[in-house]
DNA sequence: AAGACTGACTATCTTTGACTATCTAAGTAT
DNA sequence: ATACTTAGATAGTCAAAGATAGTCAGTCTT
């Protein structure tokens, strides 16, 4: 088994018997239990513990410093996950992202509130710095999968599941 | 739990104890208390009580000298408009995003779910394109701006700037 | 060729200590 | 009395040291 693999494992049971929905841990404390370089860690973190994966990194530098690991619980046939691992992608044109959002609107699967609240922050306004559309198709596609990333957190925490169920299996490129 | 956020955490309730809007305090007894240098306060006091997170520093030296922190209240929509009209300005680092969330959520300019989700839109992972920082920090600033003036808005719609319950959010929960 | 792994370099946050600035009070000179 | 001086008591500043984490390009493995 790779190294990597063994930590994730690892990082995966500390989430599971941890009562809260993340852990906490100690970049060099774990690279020292591993016998790894630290960065090992990261590339970890970066190749298994991706927003598309459902969790969420944070973290904090200098003394007292740690990586905070949060898991949003993917349910079956929820169909914000399935937004978030397929449908997004990694490329969302500006007229492809409002759709999107009308779609999930209307179909309650977010509230018009958040629906507000993504636009703002994909609105041609917000995005208009100078880079290639392509960068931004790009941006779009990230900002879009964190912002209903966390709203599926949000709904698990409130412990109010799921608007809605239905999953539209579309082809998802966009 | 760093020292920092000790100290942090008594004057809090120093504060929250009085009846007053502000505490005095003797620097060097407090690090006396602490067991730290006396410099550890002042770098507690410009770290984490600054104008941005609501509160104004006095002080006088010499004989009886001592610190007066004060808190400032402010008006939920006047305090808004200064943030989107001057605070968030061209250029918005991310330690600074951070904080000013942080500082909105406590102060329930915003409520705790809108952070979360401002906090998202502007998270490394979704801002994570190759392109200079520079560039990032414009993004920030034009993101957050963005999303506030989508707050506001709301708030102007229904007529009722409610606020939230006051949640204490923790260090990089934002 | 793709994925895994590493190490040097960088960025950020905390803590400390030496040095500086300011204030009060007491003492001294006029 | 009044002005000046000085000692002691505070607080402020800043740069260095320490403690974490992040990045990236190159190497190794499969």
């Amino acid at each position: 088994m790779r190294l990597s693999d063994t930590i994730e494992s690892f990082i995966k049971e500390l989430l599971g018997a941890s009562e809260e929905d993340g852990v906490e841990l100690k970049r060099n404390e774990l690279a020292e239990y591993f016998q790894c370089a630290p960065s090992q860690i990261n590339y970890v973190l970066s190749t298994r513990f991706t927003p598309d994966h459902g969790y969420m990194i944070e973290s904090r530098r200098g003394g007292g410093g740690c990586i905070r690991i949060i898991h949003v619980e993917r349910k079956q046939g929820d169909y914000l996950d399935y937004l978030i691992r397929e449908r997004v992608g990694l490329s969302l044109a500006d007229k492809d992202a409002q759709l999107l959002l009308r779609q999930l609107v209307e179909s309650s699967t977010i509230s018009r509130e958040d629906g507000l609240m993504i636009a703002a922050a994909l609105s041609p306004q917000a995005l208009a710095v100078p880079v290639p559309e392509t960068v931004k198709c790009a941006l779009r596609a990230r900002i879009m999968r964190s912002m209903l990333l966390n709203i599926a957190r949000r709904n698990q925490r409130t412990k109010q599941p799921a608007p809605t169920a239905l999953i539209r299996i579309e082809h998802h490129e966009v």
